[in-house]
DNA sequence: CCTCCGCCTGTTAGCGTTACCGCTAGGGGG
DNA sequence: CCCCCTAGCGGTAACGCTAACAGGCGGAGG
């Protein structure tokens, strides 16, 4: 029920009809133990009899606070950051927060510092920002001071706090598994340059060949699309040493699979191909793929609650890491031969 | 540059830099033709010098605007709902608006109306609801009538405009096209019973096969996911009379090729298969997948600007379809024999 | 010369909530 | 018996902005 001239019900007219102040209204809302329980029953029943809802511009006005928190993210289409997002509003949700997104299309400073300015300007109490990508490192070292902050699969020394899953570790159990294998080397199709999960997945395989003194192959580059393995798969179809591939995401081993296939080199037979990120389609590819397990989701939360702290004064600066999990499936074998 | 005593800068603030009155700040920032050109400088100046940002709490606490649109979504990590929150948030921003987000796990009325409430109580100035499902439906027919919605993929006989794909016409399509390629009937593996999405796919394939007095197989239920597809896979690929299937979604279709050939039926020599949606990867499938393309974003664009109308008080209650295409690749042929 | 009109700017009064301080009633200690 | 303390509640003043009206000033029209 509306008060009475037909408008919301603000607190004042909970107040009239409960017989208190409207102090008495705002406490029994925001502190309920310090208001006698018969009173506090009267407002209660009041608020409900009037449909009454606190106008959050003015809480916001006075308090300060809005109770929003915003996400500044990569293309939330992509698996891994849409993913990641729902996490992070479930964990908000759960703890009384609201969150407002900012996706960005493409992936620069400017675009990212401008997602952040669009949540300022909405007021948000934090932002967390999904940029995992060199070019908004340097943003990240710039963020207005007063606004609390943390980053999620971000770069180095950085102000910020980060929690990011750790693409090194991934990268080196999948290449160590290739290699146990017995398989010579391992091949690399990585993401685009400048993006940091990318360059990480680089460097855990690099490091695993060097340490294993295996020779390197040339680094060659997706855009992390089907479209893409599929175009540098046909040229690694023609390499006759080739016997194991690491992809640097599972959409990519999908075209790479196919390449091979066409190419009439079986997979795991001849080629071993692995991949990244363990989509919940990699197990029904074909064959199978092995890949390794990010968890998203964990990411997420971990990223709100850093967030809240952060919110709460705490003066973390660290970056947490999550411990990516190899999935073995069919896509892998022994070496030929 | 903050303002003097080190709090950020409010209205009054630039004001008093600029040598005029707080009306006419809020005029230059509102209504700029409505203030002389020069003072209008002198005031933007001042603006800029102490780093001004209208507080929006306060700006909303007199205009009843807040600027914000809210978006109550079933589950944004899949592929269909992702892309349309994608295209709605950037409609929205160029249209200046900022967009809050509810993800729902379970969908449901009572979850659906509990994530409209949120973002009620956010003060959003309207919502786009993306609830493909029955049970949401009932609640849309009782939201708060002054609040502006519009839905996305809802059903029919509810008091909000709609803009959706229109899935009869894609099944439609999908089926006359395996008709005309010579199969005696089609089967189907559709979606989980409630949603929509799947009904109106049901009933597309199911109108044109009684048009066209073919024999019409039961309907075969998934859960969207190629999981689900696989196990269902299975038990078709035991089915001697087979040699035609429309799956109601790309990845159900995967965990049914795999099925199928893990049985030993190859496609499309033996087995027709299509999917519905033409996610990014179905075109490196194997074999590649004919699919319906569903176009999501202009579906979120569209509502958007619906909502929009909307807001401007226009009394549109119609729905809007956007027409999807098929899309033939190698996944489908003609019937053996 | 006066009046009227349009342009530009200022003054006043809220919008709905909470922070801060103050008041009252009742109970326990000296 | 008085004093002080606490629990419970109320009054007032912000918070930062804009709607609505008011006024000054110059030029056009009578």
């Amino acid at each position: 029920m509306k008060s009475r001239n037909g408008r919301p019900a603000v607190l004042m007219d909970v107040a009239v009809l409960a017989g208190v102040s409207a102090m008495t209204v705002s406490r029994v809302l925001n502190d309920p133990d310090r208001v006698r329980a018969e009173t506090r029953a009267r407002v209660l029943a009041a608020v409900r009899e009037l449909d009454y809802r606190p106008n959050q511009a003015a809480r916001q006005l006075v308090t300060g606070r809005s109770g929003v928190l915003g996400v500044v993210s990569i293309d939330t289409t992509l698996y891994g950051p849409a993913t990641t997002l729902y996490y992070i509003e479930q964990a908000a949700r759960n703890a009384g927060y609201n969150v407002s997104i900012a996706s960005l299309s493409s992936l620069n400073r400017r675009s990212m510092e401008e997602g952040v300015q669009r949540l300022r300007a909405q007021a948000v109490d934090g932002v967390i920002i999904v940029a995992p990508h060199e070019s908004a490192t340097e943003g990240l070292r710039h963020l207005p001071p007063e606004l609390p902050a943390v980053a999620v699969d971000a770069g180095d020394d950085i102000p910020v706090p980060v929690a990011k899953v750790d693409q090194r570790a991934g990268a080196v159990r999948v290449t160590r598994h290739l290699l146990s294998l017995g398989h010579r080397t391992v091949w690399h199709v990585a993401g685009p340059p400048d993006w940091l999960d990318a360059n990480g997945r680089i460097e855990g395989w690099r490091g695993v060949l060097e340490q294993a003194g295996r020779p390197v192959p040339d680094v060659l580059r997706g855009d992390w699309s089907s479209r893409s393995g599929y175009r540098l798969g046909r040229g690694l179809a023609q390499e006759p040493e080739l016997t194991a591939v690491f992809v640097a995401n599972d959409q990519m081993a999908l075209g790479v699979l196919r390449a091979l296939r066409e190419a009439g080199r079986r997979v795991p037979e001849d080629v071993s191909v692995a991949g990244f990120d363990d989509i919940p389609e990699s197990a029904y590819y074909w064959p199978p793929l092995t890949t390794v397990r990010q968890d998203f989701g964990e990411v997420g939360r971990l990223a709100f609650h850093m967030l809240l702290d952060r919110m709460a004064g705490a003066d973390l600066d660290g970056r947490r890491l999550v411990e990516p999990e190899l999935v073995v499936r069919e896509s892998t074998g022994a070496a030929p031969g």
